[in-house]
DNA sequence: ACCTGAACACCGTTCAAGT
DNA sequence: ACCTGAACACCGTTCAAGT
C-alpha cells in the first residue's frame, strides 16, 4: 500500500535532515554528526543524504541555519544601547539550547536572514553611537564572538562529549585546580571552585551581556572626546 | 653506519612533532593535522606517533602546549587593568601566529604553565578590582575568549583551507553582501568592504583589548557603586 | 625505549543505476 | 525527484612484534 509508505518512514527533507543532525550535535558533539552515522539514525542510505545536501560541511551549514531560523529578531527602540543588547540577546538566546552547534551558528550568520537582520541592527546601532565603518564592523563581529562564548561558557570546552562525560570532566578539573600549589598560583587556587562551577547561569549570562555593552560604551566614550 | 642514522632521519620527540603539526595546522587547518598526514610527512609509520602522543586528540593538546610554551609572561606593576591588559596581551601576542589553533590553545590554558600563570594575573587583577570570585572567574574566562575572537578576526570563519581559498573566500563574502538589497540591510551593505577587508591589523587588535578593558572597567565601576 | 606491520572499524565522496 | 549499491581513498586505533 503506498500511500501508508511515509508512515514507515517519512520522505526526507533538508530541515527534517538538519534537525536530527542537531539532536545529534546537542548530546554528542558536533564531530558525531556524520553522513554515514545520520543515515543509519534516518533507516536510510547514506547516499540518500546527498540528494539534500552537497557535502558533509553543507550538513553542518543547514544544521546552523536551523538555530538562525529560531531567532526571534528583537523590534529597535532607536537608543542604540538598548538595540545592540536587545540584538545580542536575542542571538544568545537561540544559541543557548544549542551550545556545541554555537561557533558553526557564528560562521553562518552573514548568509543567513535572520542573521543578517541581527547585524543589520548592530551595525546601525553601533553607527549611531558614532563608530567608523571600520570599528563597527569589528564591534559587530566581536558581539557576534561574544555571544558565543556566552553560550559555550558553561561547558570549559567545547570538545564533543555527552554530559556525564563532560560532567566528569569538570570535576577533574577542579580536582587538578584545588591540588596546585596555592603559593604558585594563589588566586587560581582559590578561585578553583568558582572557575569550574556556575552556581547561576541566568547572572553570569547576564554578566556576559553587561561586558559587552559597558565595552561598547566606554569606547564610544572615548571616540567622541 | 649507525652513527650517521640520525642525519637521515633524526628521531622523533613530543616537540619536534607538534611543531610539525603546528606548522600543518597554520597552512592547512586543525583537521589536516590527522596521525596518519603527520606519520608520512615526519617519514615514520602511523604507529611511531602513538608512542609520543595517546591519541590524535593528544597531539593536538601538544600542538597548543607550543603555542603556549612561546607565551611571554608580563610583569605585574600592581595596577589592576594594566596587568589584566599585560596579560591579555601576552596571550594574543603568543596566539597571532596560530589563529588556526587558537581555539584549542584556550582550551589548554589551564593544563599549562604559562597558562596558569596568565589565569593567576587576571584573577588576582580582578578581585583587585573588586569582583567577586564568580564574577572575576567568569571575567577571566571571557578574557580567554575574548584574546581567541582577536586572534581569529581576519578570518572570517576559521575552517580550516589555505592562505589562497580562504582570501578567494572573502572574495566571494564582500561580493554576496554588497549585492544584498541595501532597502533591506542598508548598514550591512554600507559596511561591505569595512567588514571583510581590514586595512589595519594592528588597529583593530587594539580596539578588542580596548573594548574588553572598557567593558571590565565599566562593570567595575557599576559594582561599587 | 622506540618503531614497524597487519588488521579492523570507521569516515566522506564519486559514479552508475534504479523507481 | 529521490533514493540505492558498489567502490575508493582516506581516517584513528588495537594488537602483536621487532630492535
Amino acid at each position: 500500500m503506498p500511500p501508508t509508505r511515509t508512515a514507515v518512514r517519512p520522505s526526507l527533507s533538508r530541515e527534517l535532515v538538519a534537525d536530527r543532525a542537531l539532536e545529534i550535535a546537542d548530546t554528542e558533539g558536533l564531530e558525531s554528526v556524520t553522513i554515514r552515522r545520520l543515515a543509519t539514525e534516518l533507516g536510510v542510505t547514506p547516499m540518500a543524504l546527498y540528494w539534500h545536501f552537497k557535502t558533509n560541511d553543507d550538513l553542518l551549514d543547514g544544521l546552523a541555519d536551523r538555530v538562525l531560523d529560531a531567532v526571534e529578531l528583537p523590534e529597535r527602540s532607536g537608543e542604540w544601547a538598548a538595540d545592540i543588547r536587545a540584538a545580542l540577546v536575542a542571538l544568545v538566546t537561540a544559541m543557548r539550547p544549542h551550545p556545541q552547534a554555537a561557533h558553526r551558528v557564528a560562521e553562518r550568520v552573514m548568509a543567513h536572514p535572520k542573521g543578517l537582520e541581527l547585524t543589520e541592527a548592530a551595525l546601525s546601532a553601533l553607527s549611531a553611537a558614532g563608530f567608523s565603518p571600520e570599528a563597527a564592523s569589528y564591534l559587530a563581529m566581536q558581539a557576534l564572538r561574544s555571544a558565543v562564548a556566552m553560550v559555550t561558557a558553561d561547558q570549559v570546552d567545547d570538545s564533543g562529549q555527552t554530559a556525564e562525560e563532560r560532567e566528569a570532566h569538570l570535576r577533574r578539573k577542579q580536582a587538578t585546580i584545588a591540588s596546585l600549589d596555592p603559593a604558585q598560583y594563589p588566586a587560581v587556587v582559590a578561585h578553583a571552585r568558582a572557575m569550574t562551577y556556575c552556581g547561576d547561569p541566568e547572572s553570569l549570562f547576564a554578566l556576559g551581556v553587561d561586558l559587552f555593552i559597558a565595552g561598547v560604551r566606554g569606547l564610544a566614550e572615548g571616540q567622541r572626546r
